[in-house]
DNA sequence: GAGCACTGC
């Protein structure tokens, strides 16, 4: 039998549930059962079976439906579905025989405290709930707007006042506030549902004469919650109530109450370290430990002593509040409770040897055994979830009908838009999403009617090698607290169940919190920043996690030989000015060196595309030639230069179709055509004004530009092609080079390539134009690690422009050295 | 001869 069994890594494991051929696909005649094979499927089924024997050719499976008798798919328990006599079978298995079956133990008896068993935090003594009336506080001209519709808005949030008086925060509004006025620092723990973000910011508001700022990791947050609240306190958004967001600022100079995303408020710590104009700054969801919530929390501490005005409150969600408190010299901790359901837990038995298998049992065994409610499946990656989707669509419509059909539904970042509103859509009746998705679902997107949760455990995280200067991409367990996080999402609504893949005592293992951010970073921006604001000891500055020795030391060298700073390591001008723009520092470098080589304007473009996420997108693997030769064909320039000039020419395509009316859905085709991203196109006109603007700022040249597009929200873009000077490529390069000196490797006669820092060998990646040809030199933004090091986004250099651009790093005969 | 989680200015 050729066909092997559904395995994840297709190697043929024990504890199988259906077969499938060797690509990995169930066979055709599987879906031909319900009429849903398409042609292609048809004919590549065909072209697989070739060679192959007669009694090979035999339809490995059919799916014979009498055999699923309900009686024996509701159990609770995924039955094995082995092969007899080439048909499926659903096995009923109520014996204790666990070798082919997964079995959950149900320890939620024992652990049903949904925050946790160990690392409890107790409530302060004297923390008693209270309930206060909101508008005898506020009751004061505070409410009024200066557009004069008082009474509408005051109604409005009138009626929103019995909302939030059911929060658990209003309860405790009085004892809170008291203690944040008392205190300099607070810590506050408030579980999901508490409506610390919300409430607390409102609690505050009579008694700070300045602003209050809260700070969100993520943009979309700061919005929503900056608009719920503007309602709740009978503001216009943007009035009293507003927000700060990169290219969006609905807030002015009354602004009482500003949501902003922590970049922003290091920007504006950039512009005026002693942030005079707010009283108060939360810092919310401190318990992410991004790198930038790390670094505000570094600068308010030092900040603090500067400002006796000031207060600083850290709100986060779990329970690693001691550390924040130590690091504010002991700061005052409070407790709110949350507003969560009970969410049950079931453990694996044993460890799952195949995450997809495992999963997608256990996604057939929620949907045959419990009630309605949909499910959310934490996966690590796109691989994962794009092969559980494929496999589970073929196989729903074959399950019993007896259960409710499943609709699997992928969830990550870089799918288009409309593909993740998808997970919105409500379904017929007896239907059941299954929503399968990355770590997107467990803070950047709430999905509303989850009841159970399947948790893989596991997560793709992107570590920094300082000593090798590449960055690798490993799938690696999850934390406690994540854990935790994930199973919360089973229980927003009602109670629910989480299921999770993995064994009590693997989960026992686990770390308490996931690894702080910046502990695995390439800090080179964070030091540049506070270079700039002239902390000269940055070894010793007031890391709340300390990077490492090696790793800021590797930050300091990368920033010297950017000439961001001088021999004795103070900022130059040039640093200067790289930390002011919104952009690595690199980059940034690359920018100032271009308009001192009189390309800037092309220069810019270029740079917006790198710095716009999934712009040029992966094909799927059966149109992947097609594609590249696509681009290989328009790209006249790019083939021989490279891909930064590609990105250049497919820029300056897309910029053609803003000049002719109507061409929208033309311009979207020919993205689908070429694997672009239409949207990721329309972010590089935002990044492309906004760098334009500080450019000339930077410069003070208020000419540099024939006109710069003022940045609006409309699909009308109205760019015009005009530029001053027609593309000089080996100008454009050399900027270049003066970002990415470092990623430059040469051409040995093997056509192999050589870097020229380590002399280690590098391929060229097969996604790019110049892949397969010999180069004397090429230069890379990105250095990966998978099956062996990748140099990715390349383009083509001279030796001579090594020198020329790299003298003060590589050291002299160097270049030609490693050439011979 | 190929896989990339999520954010931010």
């Amino acid at each position: 039998m050729s066909a092997q069994r559904l395995h994840s890594k297709f190697d043929g494991g024990n504890d199988l549930i259906l077969e499938v051929d060797n690509q990995g696909n169930l066979p055709a005649e599987f879906n031909a059962d319900n009429h849903k094979v398409n042609t292609s499927q048809r004919k590549r089924s065909r072209k697989r079976s070739r060679g192959k024997s007669q009694d090979q050719q035999q339809n490995p499976i059919e799916v014979d439906k009498k055999k699923l008798e309900p009686s024996e798919i509701i159990q609770t328990e995924t039955k094995e579905i082995s092969k007899q006599n080439g048909h499926l079978k659903l096995q009923n298995d109520n014996n204790n025989n666990n070798n082919n079956k997964i079995t959950y133990n149900n320890i939620s008896k024992n652990l049903r405290d949904s925050r946790g068993n160990s690392n409890k935090l107790k409530k302060p003594k004297n923390f008693k709930p209270k309930t206060v009336d909101f508008f005898s506080d506020d009751e004061d001209s505070n409410l009024k707007d200066t557009k004069g519709n008082y009474i509408d808005l005051k109604s409005k949030a009138e009626n929103l006042l019995k909302i939030r008086k059911s929060l658990p925060v209003y309860k405790a509004k009085d004892e809170i506030v008291s203690r944040l006025l008392k205190n300099r620092v607070t810590i506050l723990i408030g579980e999901t549902g508490s409506g610390k973000s919300t409430q607390i910011p409102q609690f505050l508001l009579p008694s700070n004469n300045k602003c209050i700022a809260v700070t969100q990791p993520r943009r979309v947050a700061a919005i929503n919650l900056a608009t719920r609240v503007a309602e709740e306190a009978g503001s216009y958004l943007g009035d009293k109530v507003g927000y700060s967001v990169r290219f969006d600022n609905k807030s002015t100079h009354n602004t009482k109450l500003k949501y902003l995303t922590d970049g922003m408020l290091l920007r504006e710590i950039i512009i005026q370290t002693n942030l005079p104009q707010y009283s108060t700054i939360i810092i919310d969801e401190a318990h992410e430990r991004t790198v930038l919530t790390d670094l505000l929390m570094g600068f308010l501490k030092e900040l603090l002593e500067r400002r006796s005005d000031l207060n600083l409150i850290i709100m986060s969600a779990t329970l690693d509040a001691e550390k924040f408190s130590k690091f504010y010299n002991n700061a005052e901790i409070l407790f709110v409770e949350g507003k969560n359901f009970k969410v049950d837990r079931y453990y694996l038995n044993s460890s799952a040897d195949d995450i997809v298998d495992t999963c997608l049992k256990s996604i057939i065994q929620i949907n045959n055994g419990e009630q309605e409610g949909d499910i959310l499946v934490f996966l690590p990656g796109q691989e994962e979830i794009d092969k559980s989707v494929g496999l589970l669509e073929r196989i729903a419509p074959d399950l019993p009908k007896e259960a409710p059909l499943i609709v699997p539904l992928p969830l990550y970042a870089s799918l288009s838009p409309a593909d993740q509103a998808k997970v919105f859509l409500p379904l017929k009746a007896r239907r059941r999403k299954v929503i399968l998705a990355t770590n997107i679902a467990e803070t950047s997107v709430t999905v509303p009617g989850v009841r159970y949760v399947i948790d893989s455990g596991l997560r793709k995280v992107k570590v920094w090698r300082h000593q090798l200067g590449l960055s690798t991409l490993l799938t690696a367990p999850i934390s406690k607290a994540a854990a935790m996080q994930r199973s919360g999402r089973a229980g927003r609504e009602r109670e629910g169940k989480v299921f999770r893949l993995y064994t009590e005592d693997d989960y026992l293992k686990l770390p308490n919190q996931t690894e702080p951010e910046i502990s695995r970073s390439n800090v080179i921006s964070p030091v540049l920043m506070l270079k700039k604001l002239g902390i000269d000891d940055i070894l010793n500055w007031s890391w709340l996690e300390h990077p490492g020795e090696d790793s800021l030391i590797s930050s300091l060298t990368q920033l010297y030989q950017l000439k961001a700073l001088n021999d004795s390591g103070t900022i130059t001008k040039l640093g200067d000015d790289m930390a002011i723009l919104p952009l690595e520092p690199q980059l940034s470098a690359i920018l100032i060196k271009a308009h001192e080589f009189g390309c800037l304007e092309h220069v810019i473009d270029i740079v917006s595309c790198l710095s716009v996420d999934n712009l040029i997108l992966n094909p799927q693997s059966d149109i992947r030639d097609e594609v590249n030769e696509k681009r290989r064909n328009l790209c006249i320039l790019g083939s021989k230069h490279g891909d930064l000039i590609m990105l250049k020419e497919l820029f300056d395509y897309y910029l053609q179709f803003n000049q002719i009316s109507d061409s929208k859905s033309e311009r979207a085709q020919w993205c689908k055509e070429l694997a672009l991203s239409n949207r990721g196109f329309k972010n590089v006109f935002k990044v492309r004004n906004q760098i334009r603007q500080y450019m000339v700022t930077l410069t003070k040249d208020k000419h540099l530009f024939e006109k710069i597009e003022q940045s609006d929200d409309n699909d009308d873009d109205d760019d015009k092609i005009n530029y001053s000077k027609p593309m000089d490529i080996p100008s454009i390069l050399k900027s270049f080079l003066s970002g990415f000196i470092s990623n430059t490797a040469i051409g040995m006669p093997d056509r192999s390539y050589r870097t020229t820092t380590t002399g280690q060998l590098i391929s060229v990646h097969p996604s790019s134009l110049i892949f397969g040809e010999k180069k004397d030199a090429i230069m890379y933004t990105d250095y990966v690690y998978t099956t062996k090091g990748y140099a990715r986004n390349v383009s083509v250099i001279e030796l001579s422009w090594l020198q020329e651009m790299g003298s003060h790093i590589l050291a002299p005969g160097k270049v030609n050295a490693v050439a011979e």
